[in-house]
DNA sequence: TACCACTGTTAATGCGCTGTTAATCAAAGA
DNA sequence: TCTTTGATTAACAGCGCATTAACAGTGGTA
């Protein structure tokens, strides 16, 4: 679901190199000049964000923003303009408006600026990065447990930590060490012993899905095949 | 109930005078000086916004930055700094700060931009109107009481803010600190005991449906299954 | 001022889980 | 063959947790 930007802006080549920029992003932009079409536009539609331009012929965009703010509290305004008068900031800001950027603007801060808002009107945040995948089997991290078709296995914290680290190195080489100071945050003799016992027992979690190994390399370390 | 702000600033006459002003807006200030003793209060504590000078001796607002966002990915962060080069706006933007104040700045501007980003966060938490369910129960949280099938059973502020919690992150591991951080504010060792004795007597209320249940989490935290 | 009710913290006790250690056997390399 | 390295299982010690009870702080009330 695309993003709806307002954006208002009478200079024409700079709206239009913005607007492009801004369409790149995935956004779906609509554009006016003028404040009155502004005004028209907002009555009968509804934005995720503003993108307002200050210094408009006849209605300003403080004007506009206080039209929005009459109908709307939530959505996130961005001032732009040419001045970089703290009154107008002020002025700006005490009339609703979350931000000001002012000319001329990098269009790479506009768009981090536009995701900080849209970021925080959103709810719904995917907690699905912290999913790993290898074989038939799912590592849910944060909750600490290992899927596989429905049913689900729950992990010890080292556990989790060792299969998230072997997974994030698929088919690699991992060193010994390298494994005992990322996990345990020290190397020595005993620890690789416990290592050892804890690769046996993962290998005993997974061994439902004969593509996934976990091999020994001889005197270096392990590598997870998947 | 005061917002709580994180400040970190070394120059001390700004501090104070910065301090000064935000205090008397109401706001709880926790100050420091330097980055190491910032990241040493971010460990135990949770903050409703972070204000962090980028140019610190030593570790600086950016170190302190991708800290904070390892735990935290809400907590809006405003950049302060001398220097206003694009790059180092759009880098503090990167790593997910939410706004860049360039030095000097007027403290009414700093008090705008501190409540745009307050009044936001809160709206993403629309509770007081949410009822909270669970298994039979509802929690009806502004009146402290657990209802179920007619009977209400009223409850203190603390156990309704850990249960609001917990069935907000229902059937997710939460882990023990980020419980204390959110309702207790700090993580030290006898508020986890704390923690483990209201545990316990929601788990008291909430026995009359064997469908929910509070599982611990061995070493990491706990789990409300319903 | 003394008393009581209500909350949240601290203390005490016993149980259960986790990670380490130990012991034994198997595999690999020299 | 002999030595080193790894696999697996079992047992153990210590820490984390659950629960109950006692305590301290607060505010209300007579």
């Amino acid at each position: 679901m695309k993003a709806h930007l307002l954006y208002v802006e009478d200079d024409e080549s700079l709206s239009f190199v913005t607007r492009d920029n801004l369409e790149l992003q995935g956004y779906q932009i609509t554009h006016c000049d003028n404040g009155a079409t502004a005004l028209e536009i907002i009555k009968n539609n509804t934005f995720d964000l503003c993108i307002l331009d200050v210094m408009l012929p006849e209605i300003d965009g403080f004007t506009i923003a206080e039209e929005i703010r009459k109908n709307n509290n939530e959505v996130p305004i961005i001032f732009l303009t040419a001045k970089s008068l703290k009154e107008d900031k002020i002025h700006g800001l005490k009339l609703g408006g979350d931000d000001y950027i002012t000319k001329p603007f990098s269009i790479e801060e506009l768009i981090l600026k536009i995701e900080v808002f849209l970021k925080r009107s959103k709810i719904n945040i995917p907690q699905e990065l912290a999913s790993y995948d290898v074989g038939m089997f799912n590592l849910d991290y944060p909750n600490l447990a290992l899927n596989q078709n429905g049913t689900s296995k729950s992990l010890t914290q080292k556990e989790a930590d060792l299969l998230k680290y072997l997974i994030e190195n698929k088919n690699a080489v991992i060193k010994r060490s390298a494994i005992l100071k990322s996990i345990w945050g020290e190397d020595d003799y005993f620890l690789g012993r416990s290592l050892d016992v804890f690769i046996s027992r993962l290998r005993k979690y997974l061994k439902a899905d004969e593509t996934v190994k976990i091999e020994n390399i001889h005197g270096v370390g392990f590598r997870l095949k998947g």
